[in-house]
Order: C-alpha cells, then sequence, then structure tokens
DNA sequence: GGGCAGCGATACCGCCCCGGTATCGGCCCA
DNA sequence: TGGGCCGATACCGGGGCGGTATCGCTGCCC
C-alpha cells in the first residue's frame, strides 16, 4: 500500500464525496475513482458503498480510515524529524518541545535553562498551543516532545516520565466574595452565579453546547475572569503569573494535575535523551528530591 | 514520501551495502542508488555516506531508519487490519490476540469464553509467540491486542487495562534440595551451582553472551529445568499446568507480575472494546472485585 | 413524465517514472 | 599494474498516473 493510496482514501473516506476530495487533493475526479477502485481489489475488500446519490463508509473502510490516519501521521513524522535531525548538525531547531499556552510557568525556563547547561545540548525550540493538540503534533512529527498534564491530557501512545504533582485552585475577580475563603470545594465552585466554567473546543476545533463563554487560551479566559463573566479550576503554579485582578483559592477536592514529559516510544535520540534527563533532574530541584520523577527505565527485563 | 522509497531505503540503511539491498528487495542496484539519490534530493539531506568501499548512515539517516521502520509497521497494520476487518464479517479471524507461549495459564480462557458469550463476539484468533515478539506483532497489525506481563514487556505505546497481580516462584527439579524450603529470595536463586538462568534471545533474534542454556520459549525451559540443567523464576500462575517432574518454591522479594490486556491507542473497533471489556470483566471475576482492574479510563478532561 | 443536474465510472491519450541492461569510475588488493 | 568489487551514470522500454471527454444512473423539479 503507497501512501499516495492512503491520501487518496482518507480524503474520499472524510469528504464522502469523489468530486470534493478529488479537488482538496489538487487531481481531477476521474483517477481518484480508479485509484480508490485500485487500491479495492488490491486489498480485496470493498471499502466503500456507492449507492449513487450516496458514498458511505464499510466496516472495513471505516478501520482503514482509522489507521490509514494513524499510518500517514508516522510517514509524516519521519519525513519532519529526518528534515529537523539533519538541520540540527547545522542550524538551529535540533528539538521542538510543545506544550499547552499557560501551563507549567515555572517549569518550562527551568528545565529550559538546565538542558542547555548540559554539554551537547542541541536548540530547543518551544512551541505553544491548545488543549488537545499536542498528541496531534507529537504524532506527526512537528514536536518531538510535550509536556503534558494527567488527568487532562491523554498519555496513550507515548513514553513518559512524571516530572511533579500539584493542587489546584479556584481562580476569581479579586473581591469575589468566596475569595475570603481559606479553601474551597468542587461542589462550591462549579456552578457560581454568574461565573460559569467556560467551554474549551474539542478535537475537531468545535464546542461543546451549554453554558459559560468559548475560550481557546489561558490569556482569554484570565481576561473573562477579570470581567467577572467566568471562573476556572487550574493548577496551583498558574498563580506565578497571575494578573493582580485575580485571586486564587484552594480547591480541595479538585483532581491532582501531574506534569509529565512525553515522548513517541521509538525515537531514542541522543538529543531527546538529554533533555528528558534535564527535565528529571530540573524537577526534582523543583519539588525536592524525594517526590516526582520516577527514574525507573522502560527497559525490558531479560526475562519472559 | 512515498511507502516503496521508505523500504528502499530501510533495506539499505540496514544493510549497508546497495548490492544485497538491492537483492533483498528483488531489483537490480541501478535503481535502487538512483531512488535513494531521489529521496536525498527530495528531503534536502543527505542520508548516507558512501566513502567508497564503506556505507555508513548519517545522523539524518539513522534517524529515518528509526522513523521509517515505525512509519511502515502503521501502514503494514493498516493493510492487515483492514483485511481482517473485511473477512470478519463473513470469515472467522475477526480478531488476532497475542500473549506468550506458556503464559497467563488460566486467565486465558476464561477471558476468551467470557467473550465469547457476549452478544456481538467475533471470532478470536490466538497467537503465541516467545517473549518480546508481542509488541512487533501489535504494532504492525499481526495482531489487534495482547497480553503482556509488566514488568517484563515493555507497555509504552499501547493502550493498557491491568487484568491481575500475582507473586513469582521459583521453577526447580524435584527432589532438589531447596524444595524443602517454604520460601527463598532472589539471593538464594540467581546463582545456583549447576542451575543458571537460561538466556533468552534479545529483540534481534541473537542470545546475550554468559552462563546458563539457551532457550527459545517456556516448553524448552521446563524441559531443561527437569533434566537439572537450569531454574527460572516465573509468575506462580504457572503452576496450574506443571508437569510432574517440577517443584516450586515462592521467591519473597521478586518483582510484582502484572498481567496487562494492550492495544494500539488508535483502534478502537467495536470488537476490540467488547474484548477488553470481557477481559477486565473475566480479571475482576478471579481476582475479587475488589482488586485487579482499573475502571479509570483514558478520556480527556474537558479542561486543560 | 421528461428534461436536467449531479455524481461516479469508463474510455482514451500522453507523459513521467520505474526498472532493466550495459557501462563507467574509483578504490582496494594481489 | 591488472583484476575485482561497488556505487554511479547512461539509455531504453513499459506501465501507471493524471488529464479530458463522455457515459450511465438517479433523484428532482417544472
Amino acid at each position: 500500500m503507497e501512501t499516495r493510496e492512503l491520501r487518496y482514501f482518507i480524503a474520499v473516506a472524510e469528504e464522502l464525496h469523489f468530486g470534493r476530495a478529488a479537488e482538496r487533493l489538487g487531481i481531477a475526479q476521474p483517477p481518484l475513482s480508479r485509484a480508490i477502485q485500485q487500491l479495492e481489489r488490491r486489498l480485496g475488500v470493498a471499502l466503500l458503498d456507492r449507492n449513487s446519490r450516496a458514498v458511505t463508509l464499510t466496516e472495513a473502510g471505516s478501520v482503514l480510515l482509522r489507521e490509514g490516519q494513524a499510518a500517514l501521521d508516522a510517514v509524516d513524522a519521519a519525513d519532519r524529524r529526518t528534515r529537523r535531525a539533519a538541520l540540527a548538525t547545522t542550524g538551529h531547531p535540533g528539538l521542538v518541545l510543545v506544550t499547552k499556552a499557560g501551563a507549567s510557568g515555572d517549569l518550562l525556563p527551568k528545565l529550559l535553562d538546565a538542558y542547555a547547561a548540559e554539554p551537547g545540548a542541541v536548540a530547543v525550540d518551544v512551541l505553544l498551543c491548545g488543549p488537545g493538540e499536542q498528541e496531534r503534533l507529537l504524532r506527526d512529527g512537528r514536536a518531538d516532545v510535550a509536556l503534558l498534564h494527567r488527568p487532562f491530557d491523554s498519555t496513550t501512545g507515548f513514553d513518559t516520565e512524571e516530572l511533579c504533582t500539584e493542587e489546584q485552585v479556584v481562580i476569581l475577580p479579586a473581591g469575589h466574595p468566596l475569595t475570603s475563603r481559606a479553601h474551597l470545594r468542587m461542589a462550591d465552585v462549579t456552578a457560581l452565579p454568574g461565573l460559569p466554567m467556560p467551554r474549551w473546543p474539542g478535537p475537531d476545533g468545535t464546542y461543546p453546547d451549554g453554558p459559560g463563554p468559548q475560550v481557546r487560551d489561558q490569556a482569554q479566559l484570565l481576561q473573562l475572569i477579570a470581567l467577572g463573566r467566568a471562573s476556572a479550576v487550574l493548577p496551583e503554579s498558574c498563580r506565578a503569573h497571575l494578573r493582580g485582578d485575580l485571586a486564587t483559592v484552594p480547591v480541595l477536592d479538585a483532581p491532582t494535575v501531574t506534569t509529565v514529559i512525553a515522548w513517541p516510544p521509538h525515537s531514542r535520540s541522543r538529543a531527546l535523551a538529554g533533555l528528558v534527563r534535564a527535565a528529571t533532574g530540573a524537577a526534582t530541584r523543583v519539588t525536592g528530591p524525594s517526590s516526582g520523577a520516577t527514574v525507573l527505565g522502560t527497559g525490558r527485563g531479560t526475562d519472559r
């Protein structure tokens, strides 16, 4: 199976329309029809049902859609990481680290400084993105390593190393009555009158229905809170860079947030290994030597 | 980048010899040379150093070797799983479960029975393989789901669900002096005179240097132990089907073995989800409802 | 109900690219 | 210095890819 065939099939499977898929691919419709037929013939599998007037996926077709997307991501990753590895010897962007905008406020600079101080360190580009986008970037090679936050981000499919854990606090407008309290519970803050929790976009970029303002990043969120239009529960480290018109109160029963460093399990480059080592070192220095940073490697036993 | 180019490059990168790589690929050498040159030109990256008389990988080349192998595995997986999905509607092998030969003696039949009893269950093929092979099979689509045993198997890159945990025992020839002991420690069994631990093949199929007989599977191992040529530490569940000429003694400080069910994180087919559900159910019934089987899903939070 | 529009399939054609054979050029070794 | 090994180059033939033109089918609408 060639990647060209996969790209073609995925375009048709997503559009469910040969004409639009061909346009998206920048080719004419007849070669696309023929390519899909060839793919089906070579696989010996019907991928699409063409009851004229409607194209639908068969069971096998939806399997190929999911698996093919993963495969194309892997091919893209190979391309991008190879290019980056070549540039790293002469130019700059040796590694790309991705994290959510606004998160890990003080950990990230410490981590970067610690790695930069290592011998043989390469330049690290930092990529900031919205929630839920990191996994995709890591999978298709636009990033090499990510800072993820359990339990909000899924870490499945990646190697991870824990860096630190923290409690969460609720962010409120300065002067809000609840800011006088020493601590709160989730039940106190989930349905604050006039201060709904915001809505974040899903993986497809659309917003779920419901109350609360739509936000894309943390800056938007904080501004809305300062305006008295929303509230939010965030890891306590966000207090370090908070604006003066906001206040925080610990939330006792909010889930603990664990920051982990994550990377694709097969790509154990020298540069990446160094960054991970620097990260765990920096984290132990932040949180104290006895917490954070699990050291147990991922080595296979010599046994069964 | 086309999969043909990737296959060609990987062949050359592994052989480090254009002639042999071409032979392995079933083509002549000149088209192969040209294809690699085109690939390098299109990427704008030198992948190989040809100091006549020796071909070596550049830094970028070794990145492409690793990433390309992962990408080709993903493409192969897409191919195989699509074919299997199509056959499942009419024919037999709906899911392929892989586990190490000899392991999970009583859990596996319970799991299969529990799943077969579910409505809409598809046929499950069971594939037995040697240690360390399961991850590869899962990655390239020859299997859909695996039973892995931490800490021996690496679970990185997969979604997992814990099924059960067990202590380990040492397997000795019946009549060995130590069999009279109620329990032992690792220090007692690592260097038994005349009964060395066996050597298992590495990922590349070769055996590490050192003492001890070479074994490929559990049957070979048990026969060697019965002959008084080896000893081994295995999970206690292996006692269920042990031959009469072998004896076991618990090893108190051997690492606890956790059996997990693992699958590629992106392939959440209906059939697979059913099998995982049946597996966790069967495991809770085996180990008691309060242990085993973590229920916490991998869902992304709506928050960041 | 017949014309029409939309959509995928088919037919045919030209060109590029892949793979093959023959050969060259450099290097090590005898 | 000649021979052998190995990768690169030159050149050729065929298959496949992509393009245009057209067909066949099916709802829809006047």
